[in-house]
DNA sequence: TCCATATTTCGAGAATAATCGAAATGTGGA
DNA sequence: TCCACATTTCGATTATTCTCGAAATATGGA
């Protein structure tokens, strides 16, 4: 995966209401859901959900097909398993035996501004 | 990892500039890279390297150390791993041998504005 | 103590993203 | 053909994020 693809993967799911979208299709898996169905589950307007919607598509991460009058989604797995593979490539490069020592959070003093 | 979390990584690594350094320190291994390395390395104005710097320290996905005058920044890869792991939580629940068809990005018509 | 270096915080302006009502489009059925 | 339904596009407003100069803080050495 190219890295500006991988960006807009990631821009994509870097929303709660676009991540939110994302697990219910990943869990409602090869069926994937109506996008009335996800308005209803969310709550979200029609437009904003369409908006969300297009940014998951255009990103690969979400495909969808007419069935008469209603529009299914799906999560691309595909997509999405190349993501991760994109942000473990290199990984721990140069370092053999790599500590990967855990490390917390910091508990955001000024946050980014 | 919680879903607010997952989110915070995501958005850390959902910007150019913040990728890139993640991934420079993915490559650099467990001795990681000085803040001025990172900045001599990206042309960064100081101060914008140091809000995406902490923009990825929050997320837990940068942890560093100084070293005298110097800030040793490296990844930490738990927490890239944490993130890889509830990303595919439930995937492909519910569809044994799912499918998992490809699909491509589509090419963008209007832009979610 | 005083200075040079490394990095962070502050503050404000410019750019980008999120939201939603209303109008437009596409589809199936009467 | 005409209508009802599902979804998308348009347009404008509000909120958030990015950026960077200047000032502040922390460290080591003279």
């Amino acid at each position: 995966m190219e890295s500006a693809l991988a960006l807009d993967c990631l821009s994509a799911l870097a929303h709660a209401h676009r991540l939110t979208l994302f697990r219910l299709l990943v869990r409602a898996g090869d069926e994937g859901m109506a996008v009335g169905e996800l308005a209803e589950a969310t709550g979200m307007a029609g437009a904003t959900l369409t908006n969300h919607l297009n940014i998951l598509r255009r990103a690969g991460l979400v495909a969808d097909e007419r069935r008469g009058r209603v529009i299914q989604c799906r999560a691309c797995y595909p997509q999405m398993n190349a993501l991760l593979g994109f942000l473990t490539e290199n990984c721990c490069a140069g370092s053999p035996g790599a500590a990967c020592t855990p490390c917390k959070p910091k508990p955001a003093r000024s946050t980014a501004r």
